[in-house]
DNA sequence: ATAATAGTGTCTCTCAGACACTATACC
DNA sequence: GGTATAGTGTCTGAGAGACACTATTAT
């Protein structure tokens, strides 16, 4: 098929034909998670055009020829919410065929933390349309499965393409990584109590924890540091107020 | 852009033109990993092609339009190195651009494990043709960084694209995995003395682990069942032979 | 004072690490 | 018997869970 004499790189390179072959569509998918008083929350799209028209969806989009991945994920993240500079991770990549009846997508799916109120600011302020869904996770611990999103009737409301894949996979990620991971503080806003993070865990985790021994290897983690400063406008007494610890360098 | 009237999915479908923009290319590399005495060891294909011709290089190719992605990396393992039917997990997805000066690439990144006889056996039997090599981590724990290859030389050998980045990402997975996932009897023979399993932790997490403990929180775990056999051939008390418990179901 | 939550002190249980000891193979 | 590794029993220290108690705010 090629001759056999040697080639430079160059020479190789300005030959190579990319179109050659058919190869799939690529996309990203964000997941954009905060938390709730109900639970955990997820940003949706509800999608005008086929496939899956009406349902809700993770805002997602094609993947330019000149961006890294992370910069494809975080332009549909300014795109479709408004927001920048959050917590972003890939979560994982999806490619079975037929997950997407236009044509071969693979899809490389990702999550983004963000504090509830930082949400609602950026939505407003750049007046995205976007609806905020609250997460039923029908397992417990890190079992996996599917996630659900309740409609207004209560009953689940179904998701486009394989997005309650991709939601369960996330929970199940939130709940490993949380342990040993500072992304708590991604979903707390820059001053908090201890309460509010042990809550914070409780609602990804998705069940109770010891306030005492939690409270103790948190402040033993080095994690967070106080501010000196207390809540205000409590019916009790109020709580010191920390923050992540500074990065070093 | 489009005209305003409703499209019912399959006039939507049928207009659809996949190649309406351009898209990356989609590959799939897979690390197959094995332990031996000097290590954890990675299969490696020597490139007669440009880009990066003559270097060492995982295992790849193109997922094809009808395959998932985890079929193309069960293919790719058979083509390569002769082997099916083993542990086989998605570790990342690679999209820089530039990370492939062919063209834009974007790789799906898989990693597998097996036994070091099967291995051996499977490479013989298809007479293919690849090159074991010993990974050196330069780093400890799960702080993460490149990997290197070792040469004849005994200096670090330079690996194709971000190959060496792969690796690193690997042996930080299976170090943060092996601890609550069955991983380790994937490098092992079917039946397997305790001290097996302590020494393949050992070399996957770089760090001697405490004896005792290692074999009580083995034996609690419930992971593995004794056989009743034993070791022959020592030249000391001979070990209990233990085998994986049945996975229900 | 009462209600409500923040925060401290201490006991117990579990588990990892350490060490001592016994068991069983080959030489 | 000597050597090497398998396997057991027990002590200790660290950390999680549980509980009792004190502290501080609003009403």
């Amino acid at each position: 098929m090629k001759p056999e004499q040697p080639q430079t790189e160059e020479q190789f390179l300005a030959a190579y034909d990319a179109s050659e072959f058919p190869h799939p569509s690529l996309s990203v998918d964000v997941a954009l998670v905060t938390t709730g008083p109900a639970g955990l929350q997820a940003v949706f799209v509800r999608r005008s055009e086929h496939p899956s028209r009406g349902r809700l969806a993770l805002p997602g989009g094609f993947v330019d020829m000149r961006e890294s991945l992370d910069e494809a994920a975080a332009r549909v993240l300014v795109q479709k919410a408004g927001l920048s500079g959050v917590y972003l991770e890939q979560l994982y990549t999806f490619g079975d065929p037929g997950r997407d009846p236009r044509t071969r997508v693979v899809s490389v799916a990702y999550f983004a933390l963000v504090h509830v109120e930082e949400l609602e600011r950026a939505v407003r302020a750049s007046a995205v349309d976007i609806e905020l869904r609250t997460l039923s996770v029908p397992w417990e611990g890190e079992l996996g499965g599917a996630v659900e999103v309740l409609g207004a009737s209560g009953a689940p409301e179904p998701l486009a393409f394989d997005h309650a894949g991709m939601l369960g996979l996330l929970v199940k990620r939130l709940r490993g990584k949380l342990a040993y991971a500072p992304l708590a503080y991604e979903l707390l806003p820059d001053k908090f109590t201890l309460r509010q993070v042990q809550e914070t865990h409780e609602i990804v985790l998705g069940r109770a924890l010891n306030k005492d021994s939690f409270r103790r290897s948190l402040l033993a983690s080095g994690e967070i540091v106080p501010t000196g400063e207390h809540e205000t406008d409590t019916r009790h007494r109020p709580a010191e107020l920390y923050r992540q610890t500074p990065r070093k360098r």
